[in-house]
DNA sequence: TGTACATCAGTGAACGCGCGTTCACTGATGTAC
DNA sequence: TGTACATCAGTGAACGCGCGTTCACTGATGTAC
């Protein structure tokens, strides 16, 4: 990070310097193995330092993976707030979703590590979830443009929709959204999830498919039934 | 298994049943932790036995692994053949969705072990290839018996169904299939997966929703569209 | 500007742990005559 | 039915490894007078 605070000390800065570059040789080790590879003394020993000397910058393992798992909470949250190019609904659902491959393409353990099998013996951090509902305020400012009115509808899924308005809480920031934006909503992040993590995990190698042409024939199927 | 081979001699009974007591071991570990915690020490300490025992019985810690998927795999396939209720399309599409929905939630780990991330520093066996395209078999099946007809199009997911008549090697057993039956397949396969393995993953726990609800809407999607 | 002190980054040794895996060996089970 | 031998399950010690984490300590950097 280039910005610094002007009130900060040399000593400081050098600090979160060396903070910064722990978690970068962190992302570069969960690249190649996953997060539950990931280790401190691994860590140290690729930056010159001895092991012990990474406690004087994280309490435990436990703090560093906290840390992780926040920064790419936030990385994403603010990739979906900057592609708030307004528009037509649809359109700006698009982008959304183009916006949520290239942040897992970039990273594909990343994107594993907040959407995937979670760490074992490892619970999430508190405040990860205002990040969370940060993330789905946006999709749903999308969703409810892209829904304008309580349009024809097929009937299958109703009961589903009868649930939704009953159950909303998850969406409370957003009083004016229709069941059927708050539908378009999980829809939206349970199927891109799902092409996307088969993707990430390999299952669709050797099948000869373009998983670019899936990803999208799954996005556009959301504005158009 | 109750049924052995009549020509199995008993010292080889009794090496199937200590095979089996091991796996059944390594699940319960794997259903503790993952896959990736699992410890051939830990399973022989569970059995009563030494740590070195168990290489009379499996090769290596990859070798028991490798059995493992296979078997989930092939328990998945023969649960989706068992479904294999004749009848309606549609009905029989919802049929499937249910038995894979039950078949993730007996065991998630075990799902995860098949649709997760990949085992870190693990190369899944070749056969279990084989076992996939039946399991797409089954499911390519009831898709075709889904869309009679090249039904009535909204166009918007031409462009995938173009690619997917040009890439079909991967249902090489089914030149009856057409794109829209494909496409059918694959969305049953990502959408279900999402909505399945986010439920896994406790990523619906405090939003207050009924994840079987959602399941059921994204799985009616697939036929309404 | 120089000296006295406090702060703090980093080291090296050590602890205890569990892992996968090998090896020589014991003892029980099955087989052949 | 009994004896001689081969097969094989399981043991215990050992090897080498890497892990997270603690602790007492050195040496450099910053601060106060």
């Amino acid at each position: 990070m280039p910005t610094t605070d002007s009130t900060t000390t040399p000593r400081e800065r050098y600090r979160q310097q060396v903070r910064a570059e722990v978690k970068e040789k962190a992302w570069q080790q969960i690249a190649g193995s996953g997060a539950s590879a990931l280790s401190l003394n691994a860590i140290a020993k690729q930056m010159g330092l001895s092991g012990p000397a990474l406690y004087r910058y994280f309490a435990n393992r436990d703090e560093l993976i906290t840390e992780l798992i926040r920064d790419a909470y936030r990385s994403l949250a603010d990739a979906f707030a900057g592609a708030a190019d307004p528009g037509p609904g649809p359109a700006r659902l698009l982008g959304l979703a183009r916006v949520l491959r290239a942040w897992a393409l970039a990273d594909p353990h990343r994107y594993f590590l907040v959407y995937g099998t979670p760490v074992p013996g490892y619970e999430a951090p508190q405040d990860t979830t205002a990040i969370t509902s940060e993330i789905m305020s946006t999709l749903l400012d999308a969703c409810v443009a892209a829904t304008p009115r309580p349009a024809a509808h097929d009937g299958r899924a109703r009961a589903f929709e009868e649930h939704l308005t009953d159950h909303r809480d998850w969406a409370a920031g957003h009083p004016d959204a229709s069941p059927e934006a708050l539908g378009l909503a999980l829809s939206f992040w349970t199927r891109l999830h799902g092409a996307l993590s088969l993707e990430l995990a390999g299952h669709f190698t050797g099948m000869g498919l373009d998983p670019a042409l899936l990803y999208t024939a799954e996005a556009t199927s959301l504005t158009a039934g």
